[in-house]
DNA sequence: TAGATTGTTAATCGATTAACAATC
DNA sequence: TAGATTGTTAATCGATTAACAATC
């Protein structure tokens, strides 16, 4: 099956590929993106054989055939366009990150209802939530990006949808929901702290108990 | 058991439950919850029991008493205090995020190899790299946020180790490693927005083979 | 009491892992 | 050929769900 984990997974292999290729590797074995992935060999094999991506026994997998059988599957065989709506500190930063550009990303515009914020010069145009709809149309954006207080964010993708999002990546600390057929992950920050605490807790918890 | 999709589902019932508390609710049921986090009803109850969570059949669980259950398990009944490494434009964000200072997450100071970003004077100190170690000690931090480039982060993992920091966040595009003992959580946040593409577009194709 | 909700056990489901035949 | 690695099946493991008794 292709579930969450197995999709993020496949990411991380091919971006363990893109560093072997720039030490010059030609040939992978599972093993070794196992290792850089940090799971195990046969998952790794597992995860290939969903796919029916097939490698030669004795020989590995050629590199760059990997990389583009896995840039296929994740879509980056051409560039995504996004929009992001909420130009706070998280916003302008992800607007800003070098990281998407590499990786075949384009924020086309950001989006907030404060007028100190709009920006049309800048090389991300920042306009006005007004213009959401319109400018997802005219370039046909399937994507976009929640960086709003939470008690706006239910209220921006109702916005998102009907202009034409189909797969949104929310940062607000609430769990927004899309309409069957609309894909939504949410990150919440906070949460993610609280996850490590609560580990580190856990694990200085267990270690007590062994003394 | 206790994995880490468990762990952030009672975040997102704590979550829920302060919005249900400043809405003046004194009593919630599993279903309420199940709804606010996008779960099942069983599922809530289930969590709870693996924590020795217990409301009252027939009247739910009361508001407050619950909130404190799940403050107590995810270490939010004291200030929780971070580092963090890496001032570019995520880790200004992250460092100025007004919704860690609200769930009791404090960022102690920044850290950076550049002495451009160096800044003893703002709300947040930013002090160069050398003084990781030092400030880690003497504030006895446990947690640490990575917001470095990808060929910086396993470097700036094993600073923090031996000053004391047990949990990790990080935000640099590789799976880095910790010892033994050590929580480790990596977000990728290219590889989050490809894991959205994935799905949207195994949506579409699942949709045209339906046609 | 009757009705509704919890708490828990057992069943199901799905993902990971182990084992190993195929084969380069 | 012998050895190493893949690809796949079957077994295991763990998480979610269903069912239902307990009880407020």
């Amino acid at each position: 099956m292709t579930n969450r984990s197995c999709v993020i997974r496949l990411s991380r292999y091919k971006n363990a590929l893109l560093r072997l290729r720039t030490l010059n590797f030609v040939r992978v074995f599972s093993e070794n993106l196992a290792d850089a992935a940090g799971v195990t060999a046969t998952q790794v094999r597992k995860d290939f054989s969903i796919f029916g991506i097939t490698g030669n026994r004795r020989g590995g997998y050629k590199v760059d055939e990997l990389i583009e059988q896995l840039n296929k599957i994740l879509g980056k065989d051409k560039i995504q366009k996004f929009i992001l709506v909420g130009m706070g500190n998280l916003g302008k930063a992800l607007v800003q990150y070098a990281g998407f550009e590499r990786s075949g990303i384009k924020i086309v515009a950001g989006f907030d209802i404060d007028a100190n914020k709009w920006d049309k010069e800048g090389p991300v145009p920042i306009c006005p939530l007004e213009e959401l709809s319109e400018v997802i149309r005219r370039h046909e954006i399937e994507f976009g990006i929640i960086t709003v207080p939470d008690f706006a964010a239910q209220q921006v993708l109702e916005l998102m949808i009907p202009a034409g999002i189909r797969g949104v990546l929310n940062f607000a600390p609430i769990c927004v929901k899309g309409p069957e057929g609309c894909v939504v992950n949410n990150i919440n920050l906070v949460t993610e702290l609280e996850n490590i605490i609560y580990f580190v807790n856990a694990s200085e918890k267990t270690q007590e108990s062994q003394q």
